[in-house]
DNA sequence: AATGTCGTCAACCGCCAAGTA
DNA sequence: ATACTTGGCGGTTGACGACAT
């Protein structure tokens, strides 16, 4: 069976949004919120399908969208990503507060995939594919990373997030007041631990309290971007950056 | 001034996972 | 358990403006 179309795409509106549109649907969203994008088109009164709805929402109309160029500090906080992360656009964006998935997918393209350079590229597709089949690390390179540090692999747990870095008890105290500090002043309350493997138990149990279900332990993981940079809040990119400047050598795997 | 080339970015496409009936 | 729907994602395309020839 083929796949169904989202729409009959017949007498639809293509190409570039006018202004009218744009007003129509920020309307129709003001009144009755996001979502059920299947029936905007015919609910708001617009000759668009559904899917181009919700993308001119959340890439250029949501309220939220920050305008403007891409600071130093993002563009270095882009590379730093998508270094541990690879081309995840959307993680990468939920660490940058009011950009798309699609203006950093837009800007690695045509800004920063040229000023680091195809050698990197190429790096970044060996790392892509390594996260790619994470589990299936070899395990020559598994033992020469694994030394003394373990990641807890969770299931999808809202709002939780583990990290292990391999760093001194001082920098590890330091991580996680910065971290828990810059989150709570959030006043979300996620739950974000870090610590190194002899925590893993007190932090399981912590995790499991705060969620109400059981964690599945894949140990020997060294990296794990579900936990990494799983479905959580973001912090501030502040302490964001001190976590990566903390983190770093340990990520870098090479 | 006309034409070609290049860079940017909004929009589209097809796939996939999660949710629902 | 299964089929189907929906939303989300990453890759790609194409329109358009800027710049070069």
């Amino acid at each position: 069976m083929g796949r169904r179309p989202c729409c009959s795409k017949e007498g639809l509106n293509r190409g570039a949004w006018t202004a009218i549109e744009d007003k129509i649907l920020v309307s129709y969203i003001k009144t009755h919120g996001e979502g059920k994008w299947r029936d905007v088109p015919q609910r708001a009164g617009l000759k668009r399908c559904g899917k181009s709805c919700r993308l001119r929402w959340l890439n250029y109309l949501r309220p939220d969208i920050k305008r403007g160029n891409i600071s130093h500090e993002e563009e270095e906080l882009i590379i730093r990503l998508h270094k541990l992360l690879g081309n995840r656009w959307s993680l990468i964006a939920g660490r940058l507060p009011g950009r798309t998935d699609n203006e950093i997918k837009n800007y690695w393209n045509t800004t920063l995939g040229k000023k680091i350079g195809p050698g990197s590229m190429q790096e970044d597709q060996t790392e892509n594919q390594t996260r790619q089949g994470l589990v299936a690390l070899d395990q020559n390179s598994t033992q020469q990373r694994n030394t003394d540090s373990t990641v807890v692999r969770t299931k999808a747990i809202r709002c939780t997030k583990m990290v292990f870095p391999r760093v001194s008890c001082a920098q590890l105290n330091e991580i996680d007041n910065q971290v828990h500090e810059s989150d709570y002043k959030q006043g979300n309350g996620d739950l974000v631990a870090v610590g190194s493997d002899h925590d893993s138990e007190e932090i399981r149990g912590c995790v499991e309290a705060n969620s109400n279900s059981e964690l599945s332990f894949d140990e020997q993981i060294l990296f794990d971007q579900e936990v990494l940079m799983g479905d959580w809040m973001p912090l501030d990119l502040k302490a964001l950056t001190s976590l990566l400047d903390f983190g770093e050598d340990w990520f870098n795997w090479t």
